[in-house]
DNA sequence: TCGTTTTTCTAGAACGATTTAGAAGAACGA
DNA sequence: TCGTTCTTCTAAATCGTTCTAGAAAAACGA
């Protein structure tokens, strides 16, 4: 059983292994009896198709596309935001029959080309969120792969699917200014703040270009409010309940609190219902993304069309007839019951 | 800046190929100076590391794991509780600076040989809540790919991690009995229902190993109950509110309902917050798997180690250490508010 | 019947690396 | 000084395909 390969199967038929490559792969290419006679004959040898391997080194095309993430892996199936984008990029990828292949995004061995990255086989790459400094988009770049980003890039020539931040995140401000909001914190996703201590930042310290973006909108969209930017840890549920923790339980608490993810907001959320807070009445609060969740908790945030993102990003890679290679996605103000008016100060 | 490979950057060194592979795979042999100039000289040409698929197919390393899934991909992603395996998983393959390959198991052309799972170069393979009968592990057997499930097989040789499912499920079957239940509704995964029609089946037309089981546990725990079988669709939130809508607005409504995955219960208990039923009082909910929501929920369910089951099923396929080839691993009944006493007849 | 096209199949060269076995020179111990 | 052992590097074979160009046979049109 082992060892059986194309050639294995040409002999045993009495054909060349050309032929037999084109029994699988072009199957106009040859009669329909001898292609019927080779397919048994490799049934009956056990030989289970080309060797991916082989076929990907000399047709040059990988069959899988790789999935770049921020972060730990395990980090990022905690999001049901990335969740959602790894769902549309699959449904196109199945329709191209391309495997997904999820590379960790490990710092160390960058140099020693030791890295996932550098090994992958891969045609093409999704950019899920990744800070534009990072090696791993150097080495990509490098190995000629194209890919395409969430994030609109600096480069002109970068493919991206994204959002304009700013005008989304500004909805949401001039939401919150129309209510009276003045004194508003803002939950991040930060490392430094992942040992459990919630730190509070400036916003050059953010580092994620899409939480920037979002905040320079909140700041545009009200100039004259007081914005702090809080981090309780890397981007997930416990990390906005640790980050709104530290600013409910002190003596300075903001009229407003906004997750710049759903999932954090949500975190939010559960530390003002463990302290019998309202929303939208002692408290407004409101997220980002529009995650399934969100609705069912009565959260206003603001939604995109993130599945949509993740068709459109596998599109770009997958698609020949996918001409468009900078996609602007549209964004929606979902107003709910956790928004209210600032109380009368 | 293509075309650039072993080669080129062998005769611009002035070295042989094997050199400058050795600088890239072996370092210790060859001098500290000359692994410098090689890749130095690779970095000014553009080379950026041996080519993945040449590399793979002389090696006979893919450097990554495939991860089958039931379904489609798109959906795999729907349950916290699968994300919660991928998670585990991740975390090995990220230690052993392995990829993870997602296969849509597409059930077209598998046949051909025009399939992923023919494909994929990996070296191993996870197999989530794959049906025993599926023809891609048939496949995987014939490529010689060691592979481990999550579901105890038939085969004795097969490698896997799982829980007992009868007896987790027959604790909660117990619980349930105590409790004072005698009608009761299984929520289960089911394709024929997927359409939006809830279905009601009998045990041998459930399908997957897992599912039989646990209602095998059920039927064992409490044999004087009435137990129905009703699907709603997939395994997702919104099958679970669609089954349990079905059978909270019939004539005949049970005394409880239990979902065989938490996010089949958490439907449900949308179902029953809509129509103001209150769980654990009018009604006993309960789930299976414990994913994060359902302890926010309050809902009564089993709990198994998931992450630590993909980290198991990560190990035994990566770590050549791992000796232990079949894993049980151990469930506890988690009782929450979700479930309280039968109503009185 | 003869040239031309179409169909069906093949030979042999890539694809880009790794591996094995071994050569050349340096270092070493006695 | 001589044989032995390291260290450092190389030549050539090989991994299992697919591709390009073209040959042989069959079908076709006039």
């Amino acid at each position: 059983m082992a060892g059986v390969t194309l050639k294995t199967v040409a002999k045993a038929v009495g054909v060349s292994p050309s032929t037999v490559s084109n029994a699988y792969n072009k199957p106009d290419q040859l009669s329909v009896a001898l292609r019927e006679r080779i397919l048994n004959t490799a049934r009956e040898l056990g030989y289970s198709g080309p060797d991916a391997s082989a076929r990907a080194l000399r047709s040059g095309k990988a069959g899988a596309v790789g999935v770049l993430f921020t972060d730990k892996l395990a980090y990022a199936f905690s999001d049901p935001y990335a969740v959602g984008f790894l769902a549309g990029l699959a449904e196109v990828a199945e329709e191209f029959s391309t495997s997904l292949l999820l590379m960790p995004l490990s710092s160390t061995d960058i140099a020693g080309g030791s890295n996932a990255v550098q090994q992958a086989a891969i045609d093409a790459a999704a950019i899920f969120c990744v800070p534009s400094g990072n090696p791993a988009l150097d080495i990509l770049a490098n190995r000629g792969i194209p890919a395409v980003s969430t994030d609109r890039g600096d480069h002109p020539d970068l493919s991206w699917v994204a959002i304009d931040e700013v005008e989304a995140a500004a909805q949401l401000g001039e939401h919150l200014a129309r209510l009276g909001h003045r004194d508003v914190v803002v939950l991040v996703d930060n490392a430094e703040a992942a040992g459990g201590n919630p730190v509070e930042l400036s916003v050059d310290q953010v580092g994620y270009t899409d939480c920037e973006l979002r905040i320079q909108g909140l700041q545009k969209a009200m100039p004259d409010a007081r914005l702090r930017i809080i981090s309780g840890g890397h981007n997930a549920f416990s990390s906005g309940r640790t980050g709104a923790e530290w600013v409910l339980d002190s003596q300075d608490r903001p009229t407003a609190i906004v997750g710049l993810s759903d999932v954090q907001a949500l975190g939010a959320l559960e530390a003002m219902r463990v302290r019998g807070l309202i929303p939208g009445r002692d408290l407004t609060l409101a997220g980002f993304d529009d995650i399934p969740a969100a609705e069912a908790a009565g959260l206003t945030t603001v939604h995109q069309p993130i599945r949509e993102k993740g068709r459109a990003v596998g599109r770009i890679l997958l698609d020949p007839t996918a001409t468009e290679r900078q996609l602007l996605m549209p964004t929606e103000l979902i107003v709910r019951a956790s928004s209210g008016p600032a109380p009368k100060a």
